[in-house]
DNA sequence: GTCGTTGTAGAATATATATTCTAGAATATA
DNA sequence: TATATTCTAGAATATATATTCTACAACGAC
């Protein structure tokens, strides 16, 4: 063996920081070897391309934030699972700038690499269980109508809520949660009123 | 003079239609001029750089797309403000994935030209305006709070509502205008509850 | 201690893309 | 009709970036 200085990690991290500074097309292999102090030889000898890395940092990204929602869904707490976004946001201020600025594929180049597309679509099976879940567990049936409504109060409403923030790098202030809140009540009002007539 | 075969129009539709069908990336001067069937030189016999045509087409876009805000903030209705939005989307699709899906500066590879520095900061006054108009308009006040909750009614709830069908590039369905309502309801009556009490 | 393996190191290469340049054609105006 | 002007046309150039290649160094196994 020889002595690895640099970790896969380390690379990751490194586009991770650029990307959240400047925009993941700003994340080059040749910016993320220099800011790491390493010869873009030893990005290739752990990574077989570009999107690769970048593929990998999205999925490891996604996946912790998910984890989050999971659980507040496995605890029967839908409200909570909708206010995860800002929670989490304010503890992975880059991460979230990654994953919640640019969309999936505006990083890649090419398409998912071979390598990652299991991963991508496992975490996609994941997301759409996770809305079923949700629809089930506050509104008691899992529909169209009612996964719709899934999505809006737990991805399209709390990071809508967030990107101004993120995009001026700033912690997102409390009304934001006060506003998934209001929002998230009215929905479930909303639904069970129609229900009830 | 000379016959003129292309038009400076001609030049920003195409990038429109790349730009909406593979990402801003995709139109290239390269791409837009084959796309037109015109020599590259003429795409620089019109536009100093890409960053210039970009720009112009951000611009133009958002322009036409705020003017529907701005009529129904005229008219003293803020419900018909927030619904812009999916209106304007079902209308102009190509546009709307332009405007919504991607972030302002991502497809300027420089900052933006000097020539349209101007254009956009006015475009970014006129915004904040119609947020303050807003909310004096359904809260009778301008302060912190009432502006915030105003950003969210008019931008960051449609554009989160709609954001997943231009991804898959189809209409928004009724349901998202159902959504915006309800939200738009919910976050006036909280705002009228708080004072009262 | 020698050798194979795993990395470091960074130069060389390929490619995509923006931009510039040179040539020539069409038209309005004189 | 002569000429300046406005464009078309597309080759040439510059630059950024991903990727490959070659040389060598450190370390563990034998």
């Amino acid at each position: 063996m020889a002595r690895p200085k640099f970790a896969d990690r380390d690379f990751l991290d490194a586009a991770l920081a650029i990307a959240a500074e400047r925009g993941p097309l700003a994340a080059t292999v040749g910016a993320i070897a220099e800011r790491l102090g390493a010869p873009v030889g030893s990005f290739y000898h752990r990574f077989p391309s570009r999107d690769v890395l970048l593929g990998e940092l999205w999925l490891r990204t996604v996946l912790d934030f998910q984890q989050g929602i999971t659980a507040a869904l496995d605890a029967g707490d839908g409200l909570r699972a909708a206010l995860h976004t800002p929670q989490w946001v304010r503890t992975h201020l880059d991460e979230a700038r990654l994953l919640l600025l640019y969309n999936r594929d505006d990083f890649l180049q090419g398409g998912w690499p071979e390598a990652l597309r299991d991963g991508v679509a496992a975490q996609t099976r994941h997301m759409e269980s996770g809305f079923s879940r949700f629809a089930q567990l506050v509104f008691g049936r899992a529909g169209r109508d009612e996964i719709r409504r899934a999505q809006f109060l737990l991805a399209e409403l709390p990071v809508g809520a967030v990107r101004q923030h993120l995009q001026r790098r700033e912690m997102p202030p409390p009304i934001v949660d006060e506003l998934i809140r209001i929002t998230y009540r009215a929905v479930l009002d909303d639904y069970r009123a129609r229900r009830s007539r």
